[in-house]
DNA sequence: TGAATTACGTGTAAAAATAACACTAATATT
DNA sequence: AATATTAGTGTTATTTTTACACGTAATTCA
């Protein structure tokens, strides 16, 4: 019971994480998902979760869970949105806090994901997830389109180093139409995020393509002056 | 205790509502908020809030909360986003789920907001507020201002029928910086989501001006046909 | 070895959206 | 009748976005 006069009275709820992870392979996006071992909806596809310890905060308690199936420490990672209808899980009153991770699939550790019947499914051929997790994904992607307009957001989803071809190939996957190439990098070069190395990313074309990296400290220095990228 | 093996071992958490309540009124933008009666923090300023109850769905106790306070049924309101740091609040641990809404402050019940200790504050002469407060609110502004630049929203923070004037004012406090007449009037009317009046207001000039109202069906009809305001 | 193949990289012009800007209109007050 | 006050209106310049086609580099295969 609570120690504190003024919280005495008020029920507690279970609190739980789940976990929308976004993959970019084979030039499709990608989501992680997990084919559940036990009841209810045993054999059913749904999210990664788990629940909010009493010692740990909500982000904290979404890295660890994250952590639990990829085996990866950094990670981009972003609160969503809480769902918290009565009876939205039908074993019991969960308030669920949805997060959104973006990571680079060839991190992520196979074999964990393995133990824990994890699956990479097209984000155009997921299956119907169990309570309201499609619900969660459909959100998810909308908050994915809208931050790459306006922030350059998305190389987590690649390996540090990427040409620009890769780059146009995710955001069209991101926002399901294609791009115009030359549009395409004038926007994303204006940016001056991005730079380029004196090295070439040859195992799509003979004449291969310049592999550019993202510069973090440049971004952080538009953003800490103010004149760029405002959001949410 | 928990009737599902599945859930059992895990803690539950109390889960509270703090609502970022927004009104405008002579020609400022403002925030409802209350002088707390009760330790910790007696007589400091705090967003309203109250605690989730067993069988209640978050959205549901948002709006009860808001009815408390304000007295009104329907009302703009939004989630906003969750916060769950172990030590947020200082008597025990509570996560916190922020919504904001948007009202209309004629329509506000001064009396019953009197007996909670109510008070209008102009958004850029706040006080300090207790735990994280001060935070939501500077998320709920910045959350405010992107959605009032892609969608036709802020017309519950007005009288049903107003004027151009009057709205561009609105934007303008929003905003924070001022706006271009002729561009303004514009850009609004171009959204079709406006019905003018063949009526007057004259409080505020000789003259008078035309009044308006949102109309919610063409709202609606945009919407649906998809091209217009996708967001979030 | 040179011809063919394949994806990479580049610039310009048209169209659309945004920003800047100043006067007349209506009416109440004196 | 003159004055004061806010409402209402159009055009031009600037910026941003879109549309569009060909030469280049390097490998592979005759």
């Amino acid at each position: 019971m609570a120690k504190h006069s003024h919280y005495q009275g008020f029920e507690k709820h279970y609190v739980a994480i789940d976990s929308i992870i976004f993959g970019f392979d084979e030039g499709k996006l990608k989501l992680l998902l997990i084919k559940r071992k036990f009841e209810p909806h045993k054999d059913n596809y749904s999210l990664m979760g788990g629940f909010v310890r009493e010692n740990e905060g909500i982000d904290d308690a979404a890295y660890r869970i994250l952590e639990d199936l990829t085996g990866l420490k950094t990670i981009y990672l972003e609160q969503l949105q809480t769902y918290g209808e009565v009876k939205r899980d039908s074993e019991a009153r969960v308030i669920s806090i949805a997060y959104y991770a973006l990571i680079n699939i060839a991190d992520y550790d196979e074999e964990l994901g393995q133990k824990h019947g994890a699956v990479w499914f097209p984000i155009d051929e997921l299956p119907p997830l169990i309570f309201d997790h499609n619900e969660m994904v459909s959100k998810a992607m909308k908050r994915l389109k809208r931050k790459t307009v306006i922030e350059p957001i998305g190389f987590e989803l690649l390996p540090e180093k990427f040409t620009l071809p890769q780059l146009q190939k995710l955001y069209e996957a991101i926002h399901q139409h294609p791009l115009d190439k030359r549009n395409f990098r004038k926007k994303i070069l204006s940016m001056k995020v991005l730079s380029m190395l004196d090295e070439k990313d040859k195992s799509s074309s003979k004449r291969g393509a310049f592999l550019y990296m993202f510069d973090k400290e440049k971004y952080d220095y538009l953003i800490s002056n103010g004149d760029y990228f405002e959001l949410v």
